[in-house]
Formats: C-alpha cells, structure tokens, sequence
DNA sequence: TCTTTACTTGACCAATTAGTCAAGTAATTA
DNA sequence: TAATTACTTGACTAATTGGTCAAGTAAAGA
C-alpha cells in the first residue's frame, strides 16, 4: 500500500555520475539531490547517509555496467585469450566516450573512491573490495580456461589474475590524473607479457 | 628584516600527514592549522587556498621523502636490477611501518589524492603528474642500464617502465583500499615478467 | 470509491567551514 | 639599541552543510 518511487533509483544514478565527476567527498547531499531533481526530505526518506546511499550505488553500478562489461567481454562463446582481448577494448572504448561527452577521463569508481574514502568509510569500503573481487573472478577464470586449453602456463592464477587486473586499474588511474588516455593502448601488450602470451595490439 | 617563521614548514608537514591518514578532500584548514599548531590568520599569511599550500606539500613530500628514496634504492653503486629489487623492498618497508604506526596502509599521496583532485585542481594535478614523472625516470634509467649491460631486452624502455611503475601504484593503491600488504610481496616477480628477467623474491 | 500509508515538500535549525581583519609581537638589521 | 616589518593572534562574518519535521499528496489495495 501507498505510492511507490524511483528515487532511490534517481539518487544512486545521481552520485554515480556526481562521484565520478568530481570526487566523493566533494559531492554534497543538497547535490545529489538536485541532480536527481529531488527534495533532501526524500533523500532522508530513504537513506541514512551519504555512504548508505553509496554502498546500495556501487551495487547498483555493478549491476548496470560492471555486469553487462564483463558478462559481455568474457562471453564463453570467446577464446579465453580473446576475452581478455575484448575487455580492454571495450574499457577503451568506454574512456574514449568519456572524453567526448565530459572533456575528461572519468576512470574507475571502485579505485577513485575506495582509495579516498578507505580510511573515513570502512562499510564502503567492504562493498567496493568485494566487487573488484568480483571484477577478479572473470580473469581468473578466463585465465584457468587459458590453461586448459594450453594458450599459455600459469602457476598461480590467482595471483596473475591480480596482477593483470591491478595493472589495468592502475593504468585507468593514472590516465584519470594525466587526463591522458594513450598509454592504455599498450595494455594488451604489458598484460601479454604478464601472463606469457601474445594479445597483440588495440 | 622582520621575524622568520617555520610556519609553512608545519603547514605542509600537517597536510602531508592528514591527507595521507584521510583524504585530501576532507582536510579542512581549520584541521590542518590544528594538527600544526597554528593559527588560521598564518596559514592565511602564506597560502591563498589549500590547493596552494598542497602543490607546496608536494613538492615537499618530494624533496623529504620522494627523492630521498629513489636517490637511494637507484644508487649507481647497486646493479641495475638491484635497484629495482631495492627501491621494491623499501616500499614495502615503508607500508608495514604505517601498519605498525597507524593499523592501516595509507598508500601513495600521488595516486591517491592525485585521482581525488584531478576533475577538481587541475594545478595540482600538474604538479602531482610532475612528479610521478620523477619517479618514473629512476625506473626508466635502471631498465635503460640493465637494457646495455645484456641484461634485459626491452624494445621500448620507457613503456615498460611506465607498466613497472603503474604496477606497483596499482598495486599499493589497492593495498590502502583492502588494507591487506600481501600481495604487494608478489611484486617482483609480477614485475620480473614484465621486464623478462628473474627479479626472485621479496 | 475510500482508506491507508508510503512518499514528497520546503522551510527550518545548528554546526561547520572558508575567509577577513585590526591589533599585537618578536626577530632582524642597521 | 632602536626601528622596521614579517609574522601571529583570535575573534569575527557570511555561506554552506547535514539533518529535522510537520503538513501535504497520491498511489495501491480493500
């Protein structure tokens, strides 16, 4: 009974655009809800705080673009090498959007806000650790298929995973502080190199 | 003529520290002026904003710390190699000194507040890109040593030591945000494979 | 249709914040 | 020692911010 809303919904949307912009801590309450087109009453209505609103946001980000990427990327209907071939591209792909609807690149929420907020939002910061985990997984298993099929040797996959995924963070990073995105074309060659296969080029 | 002060000295120690122990974003000047013992009409004597007392800070982080650590794990007197096993242990040192003196990893002020700020400050942006440059030069001159002395083959050197050095960032940036240091004990050999040399372990 | 109740509104408060200023203080140099 | 002036003090303002609330609104279900 009573009316339903969307402005959960409105106000995750809101700060996923807002954080990625700017920062976290910079975004204001009273600017979230304008973006969202909502009044602060409502806000309150439905969340606690601004790392409440957060946590159920990261959710909702995997679910709508985390997700998709990677479920689309590591399609099993791919070669496991081209899987990891297909990710990178379509993050470069996404960067390249960027830059042409903000003038900037945007980089990754997960590594943005979880290296600010990790010291003052330790709630956050669980959910964020658990969904670059999840992002880990794909590799892993792309990378354990690689293996079977005998594409390349790997002893411990798990840490090669993490490797590859912490080199592609840290490239996204970095390309967010220079506001440079031409490094990035060279990942499938360095991630060649760490898991001992030729990915080739983008 | 007239009296001399160390007031800038505290300012910027008291914002290295802060910015490091929660987020750039989050230090406010009063808190600053606190940490350092000072009064807000000082900071307001030497510094228009805190933007502008941090491009300081930086640069101060740089010549305290920064360079003293790169002078020293890339002495000429070390193997090529070595430096980097060096430079790679020290870090390591450094971030289990902050789990003793702080229960967390605070990571890398250049990653973190530089992904925090870049939409935001674009002048500190230049000069936190200034610096990772720096750093980068070390690594970049050790490969481009070990590439004459036979002991790696590297086609393009200062790619490769952007990989090395992103790697290493990702990785300590996503050790502030898990606050977990082990996997940053699998640096050298992550990072042997990118240069195709046998770098053992930590 | 009518009742219930989830949601919305926007004014409101108290606390925090960046930034100012005029008067006071002490180190430097001549 | 005396004059100069860079630095310090701390109270002050205005704006922003997180958070509250009571009254109003509209959709869902009986």
């Amino acid at each position: 009974m009573g009316r339903t809303s969307n402005t959960p919904e409105k106000l995750k949307v809101a700060l996923s655009e807002l954080m990625l912009e700017h920062s976290y801590g910079s975004v204001t309450i009273d600017a979230i809800c304008e973006r969202a087109g909502v009044n602060k009453g409502s806000f309150y209505h439905f969340y606690k705080t601004k790392a409440d609103l957060a946590i159920e946001t990261f959710e909702h980000i995997w679910e709508t673009e985390g997700r998709p990427w990677m479920d689309n990327a590591f399609s099993p209907s791919e070669k496991p090498l081209d899987r990891i071939r297909k990710w990178l591209k379509c993050g470069l792909d996404h960067i390249n959007e960027d830059i042409e609807k903000h003038g900037k690149i945007l980089g990754c929420p997960l590594y943005n806000v979880g290296s600010e907020i990790s010291t003052l939002e330790p709630e956050l910061a669980v959910k964020i650790v658990e969904i670059l985990d999840r992002h880990q997984n794909y590799i892993s298993s792309a990378l354990r298929e690689a293996c079977e099929a005998g594409l390349v040797e790997i002893e411990d996959i798990n840490a090669v995973a993490l490797d590859v995924f912490t080199l592609v963070e840290g490239a996204i990073t970095r390309a967010r502080i220079t506001n440079d995105p031409t490094p990035l074309v060279y990942l499938p060659m360095s991630i060649g190199r760490l898991i001992g296969a030729d990915l080739g080029d983008i």
